[in-house]
RNA sequence: GAUUCCGUAGCUCAGCUGGAUAGAGCAACUGCCUUCUAAGCAGUAGGUCAAGAGUUCGAAUCUCUUCGGGAUCACCA
C-alpha cells in the first residue's frame, strides 16, 4: 500500500524507457493545495536527460505513468510540475485496509534493534523544575516513538545521588534542620532537601562576603568559606564510607526518591532501569589502562592522564587527575562500557541539554578512538533550554519554575476552565478529577513537545498555557466529539461490515484529505523516529484534528439520511479517533471520553 | 578570542534532504450555537524569512561575510 514507492519505481522506468537514462532515486511530494492533484513530481532535474522543455518532459512522464499505473487517474502539468491525481479507489482501498487495524503495532520483530534511552537523570539535592520537565517529556516520548517504530526500547535513568551538591544539603540539614523530616514538616521529600540546599547557599554566600571583606579574592573566598570546607570534608567522609555520613545520605536520598516518585507518576513517565552514580562513579579507571596500552591516552609529567583531541579540532581532555581520582568524563566512559557489556545495544540515546554538546562530542570521540564498535550507535539527544521572559532559569535567583507547582497549576486551570464551560456536569468527582488531570497535563505536555527539541523554548508563567487553538485540549476535544458520535450511534452498528465499494461511496474532498492524512501516519512516525522529534507527531496530530474539526462542522454524520453514508462517516470518524489516540499516546498524552 | 547552535507576522511556533503565491495558533477586528459537544467553524488584517553576497532554471531552506542572541571552551558535574 505504498503508492509513492510504486510511482518512484515506475518513474525510473519511464526515464529509462523515454530517455535512456538511469536515475537512482526520484521523490514525489504532496501537491500544493492550490493545484489539482495528490502527488507531484518536479521534473526540472530531468531536463538534462530529456533535452526537452519542462512541460513536454512532464507530459511524457505523466503519460507513461498514467498508462502503466492503474491508480494514476489523471495528471496535469504546470511549468515543470507534474501533478498526479490518484484514483479514489486507491484511497478507499486504503481505508478498507486500515479498518480495524491499530496504528501502533506493539509486537516487535525478532531482530528488532535494541535502543537504550537515557533521560531524566536528576540530581538528588533539589526538586525537579521546568527544565527537567522538558527532559522527561522528551525522553519518554522519544522512547515511545522509537518503540512504535519497531525498536526494542529500554528506558533508563541515571540518578546523580552523590557528590558535593548532596553534601551541601546534608550539611545544612545537620546544622539547621532540627531533625525535620517530610513527615514532621508535611513537605514533599525532594522539596525538603531542596530547602536545605538553598539554606546552605544562603549561608555560604554570607561567608564568602565575609572572606572577601578580609581581603580574599572571589576564587579564594569561595574555596575558603568554612561551609565549603566542611562540605568537602563530608564528601571525603562519604567516599571513605563513614557510617554516620552514609546513614544521613541514605535517609535524605530516600526522602528525595519518594518525592521524585510522586513527580514522575504525575508526569506519567517511567523507567525500565535506574542506575545510581554512587555505584558507577568509580567506573572507568580500568578503561584508562587499556587506553594507555593502546597509546590512545597519554600521561603527563604530574601523572595525570589525558587524551589529545587537537587533531580533531578539539582540546586536550584530562581523564584522570594527578592524584589518580577520576572526573565526570571518566565516569561516563565507564558507565557506557558497562552498559554495552551488560545489555548490548544498537543505539544508546542520551537525553541531555545542549549545554553539554561539547561533553558528548568528546565522550563519543574517545569511545571511538578506544575502538568500541558500538560507539557509532551513541547519540546525544540535545535539546534547547527552557527560558523565561527574563532569560534563563537560575535556581540561585529563585527564578526556577518548579515542576510540581507547574503541574498543579495546570490541573487547577483545567478544572476552572472545565467548570466554567459546564463540561464536568454528569461526571462523578473521581471522573472529574481524572478529566482535569488529563486536560491540564495534556496541555502542558503538548505545549512543550510541539516545539522542535533542538530549539530553545520560551515559557511565560504570566500567560497561562492556552487551551484553545494549537493545543492538546483542542485535539482531545475532537477525539471526544468522535466518541460522543459513536456512543450515540450505539452498539447496533456493525462498522466492520462496511464495504465502501459495494455501497458505492463517493468521497467528499475533505474525506479524501482525511484518508490521505491517515495514510501518512506511518511515514510521520518513521520521520519522528529518525529525527528523534515528538514535535513531528505533535504537528501531525494537530493537523489531523483540525481537518476533522472542519469536516465535523461541515458534514452531517448521524444526521445524514443515507444509511451507507452514515456508516462510512462513522467509521471514518472512528479510525481518525484511533489515530488521534495513538499519536497522543506517542506524546505521553491521554485522551478523555468526554469533556 | 575559539568552537557551536539560533534569528520566519506584535507574541509563541511550523515549514529547512533546494521547488509553485512562506503557513498555523495566540492577541485584534467581523460573522456563525432552536441543527451530531462553540475548548468549535468561517472571514479580515498582519512578512524586506536579521542584513548582504554567492551557487542554481529556482533559495526561508545550501555556502560565505556581517550584525544580534544563547551555549560551551576546568585535573566541575
Amino acid at each position: 500500500m505504498n503508492i509513492e514507492k510504486k510511482l518512484a519505481e515506475k518513474t525510473i522506468e519511464a526515464l529509462h524507457s523515454l530517455y535512456g537514462a538511469t536515475i537512482e532515486k526520484v521523490v514525489f511530494e504532496k501537491t500544493n493545495p492550490d493545484f489539482v492533484g495528490d502527488l507531484t513530481l518536479v521534473v526540472f532535474n530531468f531536463l538534462k536527460i530529456s533535452k526537452k522543455k519542462p512541460e513536454e518532459t512532464a507530459t511524457e512522464i505523466g503519460n507513461f505513468l498514467k498508462t502503466h499505473i492503474a491508480e494514476v487517474a489523471d495528471f496535469n502539468v504546470v511549468k515543470g510540475f507534474l501533478n498526479l491525481v490518484i484514483d479514489n479507489s486507491f484511497w478507499l482501498n486504503y481505508f478498507k485496509f486500515i479498518n480495524g487495524k491499530p496504528f501502533i503495532n506493539d509486537t516487535l520483530a525478532e531482530n528488532a534493534p535494541t535502543v537504550m534511552v537515557e533521560y531524566s537523570s536528576p540530581n538528588t539535592n533539589k526538586p525537579l523544575h521546568l527544565g527537567h520537565v522538558r527532559n522527561n517529556l522528551l525522553g519518554y516520548s522519544v522512547a515511545e516513538i522509537l518503540k512504535a517504530a519497531g525498536n526494542k526500547v529500554i528506558k533508563v535513568n541515571l540518578v546523580n545521588d552523590r557528590g558535593i551538591h548532596i553534601c551541601k544539603s546534608m550539611l545544612a540539614w545537620q546544622k539547621w534542620g532540627n531533625g525535620e523530616t517530610p513527615e514532621s514538616s508535611g513537605m514533599k521529600g525532594d522539596h525538603l532537601v531542596g530547602k536545605y540546599y538553598v539554606e546552605f547557599d544562603k549561608n555560604y554566600k554570607l561567608q564568602i562576603a565575609d572572606c572577601k571583606l578580609k581581603g580574599l579574592s572571589d576564587e579564594e573566598a569561595e574555596k575558603q568559606a568554612p561551609l565549603m570546607i566542611e562540605a568537602q570534608e563530608m564528601l571525603l567522609k562519604w567516599e571513605a564510607g563513614d557510617k554516620e555520613v552514609r546513614t544521613l545520605w541514605e535517609m535524605m536520598n530516600s526522602w528525595v526518591y519518594k518525592g521524585f516518585e510522586a513527580t514522575y507518576k504525575m508526569m506519567g513517565v517511567n523507567f525500565d532501569k535506574t542506575y545510581y552514580e554512587s555505584n558507577t562513579y568509580i567506573l572507568g579507571k580500568n578503561i584508562i589502562d587499556d587506553g594507555l596500552a593502546k597509546g590512545v591516552l597519554k600521561r603527563r609529567a604530574d601523572n595525570s592522564i589525558y587524551i589529545d583531541l587537537t587533531p580533531d579540532g578539539l582540546d586536550e581532555k584530562t581523564l584522570l587527575r594527578g592524584d589518580g581520582t577520576s572526573v565526570y568524563m571518566t565516569q561516563d566512559l565507564g558507565t557506557a562500557v558497562q552498559r554495552a557489556e551488560e545489555t548490548p545495544f544498537d543505539k544508546l540515546i542520551y537525553t541531555v541539554g545542549n549545554e553539554q554538546d561539547y561533553h558528548f562530542k568528546v565522550l563519543f570521540l574517545i569511545l571511538k578512538k578506544l575502538g568500541y564498535k558500538w560507539a557509532d550507535g551513541l547519540f546525544h539527544l540535545s535539546y534547547g533550554m527552557v527560558e523565561l521572559p527574563e532569560g534563563k532559569m537560575k535556581s540561585r535567583e529563585g527564578t526556577v519554575v518548579d515542576a510540581d507547582d507547574l503541574m498543579k497549576v495546570m490541573v487547577e486551570t483545567a478544572a476552572a476552565t472545565t467548570k466554567e464551560l459546564g463540561k464536568h456536569e454528569g461526571l462523578s468527582d473521581a471522573e472529574a478529577e481524572k478529566l482535569f488531570y488529563t486536560i491540564g497535563m495534556g496541555a502542558l505536555k503538548y505545549f512543550i513537545l510541539k516545539v522542535d527539541p533542538k530549539k530553545k523554548m520560551l515559557f511565560n508563567p504570566a500567560e497561562s498555557i492556552d487551551f484553545n487553538g494549537n493545543t492538546a485540549p483542542f485535539i482531545q476535544f475532537n477525539y471526544v466529539r468522535i466518541q460522543a458520535l459513536l456512543r450515540k450511534a450505539g452498539e447496533g452498528w456493525d462498522f466492520h461490515d462496511i464495504d465502501v465499494f459495494t455501497h458505492n461511496i463517493t468521497l467528499l474532498p475533505k474525506e479524501k484529505e482525511l484518508i490521505i492524512k491517515l495514510y501518512n501516519f506511518n511515514a510521520t512516525l518513521q520521520q519522528a523516529a529518525i529525527e528523534y522529534s515528538p514535535a513531528v507527531i505533535a504537528n501531525y496530530v494537530y493537523e489531523l484534528a483540525k481537518e476533522y474539526s472542519q469536516y465535523y462542522h461541515d458534514t452531517p454524520i448521524l444526521k445524514e439520511h443515507q444509511k451507507d453514508l452514515v456508516l462510512f462517516r462513522l467509521q471514518l470518524s472512528k479510525i481518525i479517533g484511533n489515530a488521534i489516540r495513538s499519536a497522543m499516546q506517542l506524546l505521553g498524552i491521554e485522551v478523555p471520553d468526554r469533556m
